[in-house]
DNA sequence: TTGTTATATGACTAAACAATCATATAACGA
DNA sequence: TCGTTATATGATTGTTTAGTCATATAACAA
């Protein structure tokens, strides 16, 4: 069990377009995929893949409840990672933007 | 320029082993990649590929001095994000452990 | 039982990626 | 200038990935 390896996975997780959307609209509580697929405008099958990724590299909970699946963010440590790479995104904007203006 | 893309880049960057022990390695401070690729056990060439990729996703900073050339951590944020990683790969792991208890 | 809705998955394709080897470039010292 | 060291990059290869379509499975309602 190669903890490196672990966490490049988590981290490989959430360094996608289409999972990010997902983690997003997942920011305010658990919802079905009948939601999240419409919501992010993804197919129903390529939405379930990515689901099923992040279930199991543990960033997602999946809870049954009749014909629904409800995912849900599973810890908020999760939350926390992509609000810092917004923040990081954002001064790289400010950066390169200063440098224009420097120039 | 997509927001969404471009903190999936950021955390793409972040999500790779080779990078990650890069990324590990540079935790003190700023290193010349002659120091980088013998402490990680990787190919010069493979070495300097990450290095520009992390260069380019704002992840890392780089310096010259004279022949040499030195990559530093950019922003504490990285740091922060790779520790958040461990701790939910650890719960992740103890997890597991609890359920194979209790089965 | 039959039809319907919700979700997952097999098969496939095109694109992206990591790694390697060989080589180019750039800086410095003798 | 010549040789040496440090870094980057072209070309290539095998692997992984995201997305799509069609279909399977599972739960429920009529």
């Amino acid at each position: 069990m190669d903890k490196t390896y672990i966490r490049a996975e988590i981290l490989k997780a959430l360094g996608q377009p289409t999972r990010l959307k997902i983690i997003e609209f997942l920011r305010d509580g658990e919802r079905c995929v009948c939601e999240i697929f419409p919501a992010i405008s993804e197919e129903q099958s390529n939405t379930s893949r990515h689901l099923s990724l992040m279930l199991s590299s543990g960033i997602l909970s999946r809870r049954k409840e009749g014909v629904k699946i409800f995912y849900a963010v599973k810890r908020p440590e999760i939350l926390t990672i992509v609000d810092l790479a917004t923040t990081i995104m954002t001064q790289e904007i400010t950066g390169r933007h200063e440098m224009l203006l420097a120039a």
